[in-house]
RNA sequence: GGGCGGUUAGCUCAGUUGGUUAGAGCGCCUGCCUUACAAGCAGGAGGUCGCAGGUUCGAGUCCUGCACUGCCCACCA
């Protein structure tokens, strides 16, 4: 969008550079200028994002100031304009009111757009002479300066900001404050101003605070214009549009605010009218955008009426019609939408939607028009003469209508039709209020009896909903990218990150994986090198899996596609996959129960879950077991089988290409590369973006064979473990004993023999009879003993601490289940399938234990 | 003044409806250039889950209070 406030300000820097200024250069100039920026810096916004790898509809490129985007806003403001709520009044109306205004940007700016800081301030307590009523009239006059200094009383004020009592058309104290009763209807005279001031009762005043009597402030304060309004006071409004005091300010016209603060108080003082100065906190508002202190300013605005809108807007979320992830800012929305005000949209700026209004310029008529097109005469005196308001809309304004402008709107086109309401919005907390909000509250109130396409509606899953006026039916809050210290990124810190860099340093596929593992929802992302550089690995190690996948196709098999039979692998999880191994069936099984996952993860927004989900499989378990697992049938060529060699390559080809689908949303580059490699040129769609998501098939599910490959992989570590104690070298092949007492799971390591020889570096499996467990170089489970045989020392000293230290972990656990087992109370109230796990648990750590004490015993230690 | 988060291994962070022995990456220690990969492989050390209570058969997870910390909102001179 336009970012008016923003754009502007980085413009009228870039002038400030070259020693021009804005208004010296006028408002076409200048506005001709920023289109120049525009053209030049709004590329990078598409450039980053296609460096990013984002799939885009390019065609639909929008910018709000495009004229069919303009055109939808003035539409929009002349209907509110022209639209009464239940009272009669206009949505849209122009109010002279206390508003936000930032004396740098020379504009009022809205509520949302001041960020408050906590500062230690002073605060500066004056006195205030009462006016000597038995001295009225003419002697009043006559006295002169010299009356004000043998006053008999006064009246103490307490103030952050005394510049502004320049500006004090009253004190005020409240009636209930039995202090001030006798000065009811008095008045005071303004020091420095030398202006009678009457004393009123307000509710303003509260006895508590400080000395209970305030100084009023009609124009230079929200709550001093409000009591102002209830009695009638002047307003004097005594700064100009940059902060700097105007003639109304007498002596100190012409003082900047904070010189003139100075000033003023060096003169309460020299007249001993100051009596105090206290430190205090307080929130002090500044401009979002450039920082400088925001002045309340009383100033001619356009407002929005709110309620209307935001009553849509809070009905569409607690129905459910629009839901919210992370959960939490549901509560957050509702707040705000109910605690909602007027908003203020118009700004002094130039770059922007100018507001659809004009002003007769007769005096006598001063008529406002607001139209779709420039009027060409005053509807009320005839005059030719008009004027559009030179103010324009607050950029969100626009920002707002985004779900259905760029869809149209006002026509009634087929993109609304299909496209609206959008399935769900993704955007920061930081905007929530700025963006979301707006959106919501137009969305549902210009969009009121619009209905979704039948057809579409249904496919999205969305056929129940009712209110299709909602903007989008969901709604995922993502967090900020912090800097790996978890500070905010701001470029005058200048720890900014730039997406770009980052990518240039680690590929666009780790940067995106980064952001993706991390993005726990509700939880900032301190973007952390190290992590990237992690994922760079991750990137690497498919890129060299794949390298071995194309070797072996190449060697045994060239040519080789994955399956694309009836239904084709773009609807299966796993084309092709003939399982013929242990590792086989092991891997489609984990396949299937990672697509599980991750579609899981992906619909309910968990997008670290899918991204570590995929990592932990690709990496933990294709590349580090069935890679290894199947190498021996691949190497046909060592006494192997061809056929079977090939098999082995269709298998993994298979599985490669299914994994490369599931990995692709988070690392598109490098998927896609392999991906039409696999095909060579011959792929069943353009894209890998095309191919169908993989899909779990459960009756892929395979627990039998899982839980077998976890006692085989038990297995091989034991060895590697022991081999590891035993300071095997690394070269040395050992022979391996293992007594495994249950038929099935010695049939089942009989058949996979090959596999723990080779991968546990044993020379010879050898299957004992008895129990192992007493001997050295022997790890135990519950399933088998597995001994090492190896001739060195072994250092006894370190085993016993070792199985003293184990001993130890399992009589805590074993204690700890039989405490839950012996507890009627868990017995009863305990899912059946926890108890038995439980038992079964115990059982095994009881075999475990008395391994490891026998052992213990045997060692004499 | 209101509201919302966070506090888990040396560091950065996961841990959905309470359920077996709390995980990962990086870093650290040991050993390896084993023909996909040293940006790698194998093994290892490291945590009384901020503190104090409570609920429960069972708490990192739920409740209360406290401490520290970050953020949002608010017209308190």
């Amino acid at each position: 969008d336009h970012a008016g406030i923003a754009t502007q300000l980085m413009v009228e820097r870039q002038l400030a550079s070259e020693g021009k200024k804005r208004t010296a250069m006028g408002r076409e100039k200048f506005i001709e200028r920023v289109w120049e920026w525009k053209k030049q810096y709004g590329g990078n916004i598409t450039n980053q994002m296609k460096r990013l790898g984002a799939s885009v509809d390019w065609d639909r490129e929008y910018f709000t100031m495009d004229e069919n985007l303009s055109r939808a806003v003035r539409e929009v403001f002349v209907r509110l304009y022209e639209e009464r709520d239940a009272d009669g009044n206009r949505l849209i109306y122009r109010a002279k009111y206390i508003v936000n205004w930032c004396p740098r940007c020379e504009t009022a700016i809205s509520d949302l757009e001041v960020k408050h800081e906590e500062v230690t301030g002073k605060l500066w307590e004056i006195r205030y002479p009462v006016v000597d009523e038995s001295s009225e009239g003419a002697s009043l006059r006559d006295a002169g300066p010299q009356r004000a200094a043998v006053p008999t009383e006064f009246i103490t004020v307490a103030t952050t900001r005394p510049e502004t009592m320049l500006g004090d058309t009253a004190v005020a104290v409240n009636a209930k404050d039995g202090r001030y009763t006798h000065l009811h209807g008095k008045k005071v005279l303004l020091p420095l101003m030398n202006r009678e001031i009457p004393i009123i009762t307000d509710e303003l005043a509260q006895p508590e605070f400080g000395t209970g009597a305030v100084k009023v402030t009609p124009a230079h304060d929200p709550n001093d214009f409000q009591a102002g309004l209830r009695h009638n006071l002047p307003q004097i409004d005594v700064m100009d549009e940059h902060g700097v005091m105007n003639a109304n300010a007498g002596p100190y016209a012409g003082l900047d605010r904070y010189a003139a603060r100075k000033r003023v108080l060096e003169d309460l003082a020299a007249g001993n009218f100051l009596v105090g100065e206290k430190e205090h906190k307080l929130s002090l508002g500044k401009c979002d955008r450039c920082a400088t202190v925001v002045e309340p300013r009383l100033s001619e605005q356009w407002f929005l009426r709110i309620k209307t809108l935001a009553d849509k807007a809070i009905a569409a979320v607690e129905s459910g019609e629009i839901t919210i992830v992370p959960e939490n800012y549901r509560t957050i929305y509702l707040n705000w939408m109910n605690n909602i005000h007027d908003w203020c949209i118009s700004r002094q700026l130039w770059w922007g939607h100018r507001i659809p209004a004009w002003t007769c310029t007769n005096e006598a008529c001063k008529e406002v028009i607001v139209a779709r097109e420039a009027p060409t005469q005053c509807p009320k005196c005839g005059s030719g003469n008009l004027e559009q308001v030179s103010d324009v809309l607050d950029t969100w304004f626009s920002s707002g209508l985004l779900p259905f402008t760029t869809l149209g709107w006002p026509e009634k086109t087929r993109d609304l039709d299909v496209f609206y309401p959008n399935a769900l919005m993704i955007t920061g907390f930081d905007i929530l209020f700025f963006w979301l909000a707006r959106m919501i509250m137009f969305g549902c109130h210009f969009m009121q009896g619009h209905t979704q396409d039948a057809a579409v509606k249904a496919a999205g899953g969305d056929s129940a909903a009712k209110n299709d006026a909602v903007p989008f039916r969901h709604v995922y809050i993502h967090m900020l990218v912090r800097d790996a210290d978890r500070q905010k990124m701001s470029k005058t810190k200048g720890n900014v990150v730039d997406p770009l860099e980052v990518i240039a340093r680690f590929g666009t596929d780790a940067t995106r994986f980064t952001l993706a593992a991390m993005a726990a929802p509700g939880t900032d992302v301190a973007f952390n090198e190290s992590r990237t550089e992690g994922y760079r690995a991750f990137a690497n190690k498919i890129w060299n899996a794949a390298r071995f996948m194309f070797m072996n196709v190449d060697r045994i098999e060239p040519g080789l596609r994955p399956g694309t039979a009836e239904g084709g692998c773009l609807h299966m999880g796993v084309a092709g996959f003939q399982a013929t191994s242990l590792e086989d069936r092991w891997i489609l099984s984990r396949f299937n129960r990672v697509a599980a996952d991750v579609n899981d993860a992906l619909a309910t927004y968990r997008f670290h879950e899918s991204a570590n989900r995929i990592y932990d499989f690709f990496w933990g378990e294709f590349c580090d077991w069935y890679l290894e697992l199947i190498k021996p049938r691949l190497n046909f060529e060592e006494g192997g089988d061809k056929t079977a060699a090939q098999a082995a390559c269709a298998n993994l080809v298979a599985l490669f290409e299914a994994s490369l689908r599931l990995l692709h949303p988070i690392m598109p580059f490098i998927t896609e590369e392999i991906w039409q490699a696999v095909y060579e040129g011959n792929a069943p769609s353009k894209s890998i973006a095309l191919a169908a998501f993989p899909q779990a098939d459960e009756k892929q599910f395979d627990l039998a064979a899982e839980t077998e490959m976890a006692i085989l992989q038990d297995l091989i570590v034991s060895v590697r473990n022991l081999r590891a104690e035993l300071k095997v070298e690394n070269k040395v092949k050992v022979p391996v004993e293992v007594y495994a007492p249950e038929p099935a799971i010695r049939k089942m390591i009989e058949q996979n023999r090959g596999a723990v020889e080779r991968l546990a570096h044993a020379e010879s499996l050898a299957f004992t009879k008895e129990s192992l467990a007493n001997l050295s170089s022997v790890r135990s489970t519950a399933r088998f003993d597995v001994r090492v045989i190896y001739e060195a020392k072994i250092d006894t000293a370190a085993e016993c601490a070792r199985l003293k230290k184990e001993l130890e972990r399992l009589e805590k656990a074993i204690s700890n289940g039989q405490r839950q087992l012996g507890n009627e109370g868990f017995l009863a109230k305990a899912p059946a399938n926890v108890v038995e796990g439980l038992r079964k648990q115990a059982e095994e750590l009881a075999v475990l234990r008395d391994k490891a004490r026998s052992k213990l015993a045997e060692l004499g230690c």
